[in-house]
DNA sequence: CGGTACGCCTGAAGGC
DNA sequence: TGCCTTCAGGCGTACC
């Protein structure tokens, strides 16, 4: 499932090799993933302009859980890759294990050689997001998110969460309010902060933002630098497998001891996901 | 405002 | 072994 860590890891693991690619071609085999859908009937013509055709990539932007492939003209393309999605490099010869669900396929001429970028997604929560300029994005796309979890400082987190009402984990969870925080992340660092998931988030002191802040950053550098969790299928931009699912603390762990205090994990519902907490460190 | 439910979609995992 | 059911999840939207 990837969250701002895989992210974060695959813009690093890509960018090597998309910084100064040239694209030569785009095959978009399943239209509906370009977003927003079209309105209408009948095919869509699909622009392989907008998807960065003839372009050549200049840089890559990250912010929560979306990635963007920018082209020296402006043009760019936004990916989300919801929790089944997948963005690989692979050279001329080489094939994904289960090419079914890949529906776009960038054929580049890479600084590292010539092959394909495919994003490939069974689920289809994913989606790519065109604009004409990195202005465009911001105006109308990623100005609805919050400050991104990775950088988040105390006091911004603090303000963030002051004018909400709601239970801090579904709080961590709204990417307006902050962005890349998922399901898992969100667990593991109230558990870094010993804060119970169901506090309300205007409540929580001083203190506990501050905990709250340093523990979201700690977890999701450590991810980033583990090479982010692998749930299910999850791998980085050249197929490789992250680390960190070994190192989750709480998600998953139902049941389980706590690794502080012995006391077993409690699983409950918030907002409608999953949640697992230890009653014990983390008093309400 | 917040909370709840639903739809989207597939495959892993569990039950029998 | 194989079939069937359940669940997971991000995010938009509808509704109370």
């Amino acid at each position: 499932m990837p969250e701002l860590p895989e992210i974060e890891h695959l813009k690093r693991s890509l960018a090597p090799i998309l910084i100064g690619a040239d694209v030569r071609s785009v095959r978009l085999r399943r239209p509906d993933v370009l977003r927003p859908a079209p309105a209408g009937r009948g095919p869509r013509r699909t622009s392989g302009r907008a998807l960065l055709a003839g372009g050549r990539i200049d840089r890559l932007d990250r912010r929560g859980k979306q990635l963007a492939l920018i082209a020296d003209d402006g043009r760019l393309v936004c990916i989300h890759l919801g929790m089944s999605g997948e963005l690989r490099f692979l050279e001329p010869r080489e094939r994904l294990s289960d090419a079914r669900h890949v529906h776009c396929t960038w054929t580049i001429d890479s600084p590292r050689g010539p092959g394909r970028l495919v994003f490939r997604d069974p689920r289809r929560f994913g989606g790519l997001w065109t604009f004409p300029s990195a202005d465009e994005l911001d105006r109308q796309r990623w100005s609805g998110l919050g400050p991104d979890a990775l950088t988040i400082r105390a006091p911004v987190l603090a303000a963030r969460t002051a004018g909400t009402r709601r239970a801090i984990k579904s709080a961590l969870l709204d990417q307006r309010l902050i962005a890349g925080v998922g399901n898992i992340y969100a667990d593991e660092a109230l558990f870094g902060a010993r804060i119970h998931p169901l506090r309300r988030a205007d409540k929580l002191a001083r203190t506990e933002t501050g905990r709250l802040a340093s523990a979201l950053r700690g977890v999701m550098r450590c991810a980033v630098a583990a090479g982010g969790s692998t749930l299910r299928d999850y791998v980085d931009g050249r197929g490789r497998r992250g680390g960190f699912a070994l190192r989750h603390r709480v998600y998953g762990r139902a049941g389980e001891p706590c690794v502080r205090c012995r006391a077993p994990l409690i699983g409950i519902e918030v907002g409608g996901r999953t949640t697992v907490y230890c009653p014990s460190c983390q008093e309400v």
